[in-house]
DNA sequence: CTATAATGCGAGCATTCACTCGCTTTTCCT
DNA sequence: AGGAAAAGCGAGTGAATGCTCGCATTATAG
């Protein structure tokens, strides 16, 4: 039974000058993660470049692990934030425009920040495991809702399925064109893999006599 | 400037008994990281699931990530072999019956040892990045030479981009599958999926005067 | 049988690191 | 002003862990 380290703060930033700390404390520990990677990062390193002393890290952060999950946090906030206003925005569009946005969009939002992407997806242990089985599960009923409204374009088809296989692959594909093709990244590039998947999954979802 | 610790084992096992300490070592370590998870992997628990004794672990290991990478060689063999024995099977078939074996062995794939390819994928710090990539590449050069021959069947399309998108798909779904949906694996569901997987690859793939 | 090499051992060293605690400084409130 | 509460400090502690080294045991060769 190995008790897992506390997530919620020791206490809570009243005064201006301690929520500044706060900030720099997340701040730092990205900084930290992306330029030396998770092993380097350290409490007394993340106070260090944070200008603050360790003692004032865990007046804040119960451990190590709630600095990171933050970090997690505002990384998922910020994605979600761009993933809901994209739906909402595509919501009465016909199905091919709204994936072709969506493809778009995806591919935008791994290029945010690149190599945090990478070290959240490659480096981190157990930590905010259940806040992004959250973030995933906000997705899928996002997909799902505006799958479901647009029905009438659609061919017969399971929607959790049809949900499940988009997100999969929208995903996988902004993630591996980042983080596997940096290279390969000419705007002319992007504008072929998103024409492509648009059509593979455009294709996937409508009825077949509103195909041309 | 961070030194990376070496990977290659310090001696080679020549007699049977140390071959079989060398096994037990690379066994126990993927045992550990299955069932305690990679931060409590350590070489003094490695060593002492595997019986032996930390010393001997050292005159075969230079290190605990050189441990660890053999575990992740060892199990990209596997699938490696995988890989190469379906795609050599599917060489004649048709797009559609290939695409549908390939997805189905996907799954299969992803299925050996659901633990173990979760660990490695989630929990694995720095070592063997390098070995994935080449795992990357090969897969990708495997799936482009079957595309390639196959081309009479296909739309115009850029062989590299269309390698690209199904890869990334067909491996997306397969991942999504086993480790998030492990309720929902009936067998009736595995088949749903590899059909609509099926369907949206084929339909990408195919020439429009071949539907149907 | 003996010498030499191969293999195995595990206490302990050196280091790293998460975290504490007693104290000082700053801010707030009246 | 003055006292209390909030914020900040950082040397130090204890535990974990990667790895070494001198020695013991087992196998091979002559």
């Amino acid at each position: 039974m190995a008790r897992k380290p506390p997530t919620k703060p020791r206490k809570n930033a009243l005064q201006e000058r301690s929520r500044a700390t706060v900030d720099a404390l997340v701040e730092a520990t990205a900084r930290i993660l992306v330029r030396e990677g998770f092993e380097k990062t350290s409490t007394n390193r993340i106070a260090e470049i944070a200008g603050v002393s360790v003692g004032s890290l865990y007046q804040y952060f119960p451990s190590k692990e709630a600095l990171v999950a933050a970090v997690i946090n505002r990384h998922n906030e910020e994605i979600m934030g761009i993933v809901r206003s994209v739906l909402t925005e595509v919501t009465d569009m016909p199905i091919d425009k709204a994936v072709r946005r969506l493809v778009t969009v995806a591919i935008e939002a791994h290029r945010i920040n690149p190599e945090l992407h990478r070290v959240l997806a490659e480096q981190i242990p157990r930590a905010g495991k259940l806040d992004v089985e959250a973030f995933n599960r906000e997705v899928h009923s996002l997909v799902r809702a505006y799958l479901e409204s647009h029905r009438k374009e659609m061919r017969k088809i399971d929607l959790d399925v049809a949900t499940f296989i988009c997100v999969s692959t929208i995903e996988a594909i902004a993630h591996n064109t980042v983080l596997n093709q940096a290279e390969m990244l000419s705007e002319k590039m992007v504008r072929t893999l998103v024409d492509e998947t648009t059509r593979m999954v455009v294709g996937y979802l409508r009825r077949s006599d509103m195909h041309g």
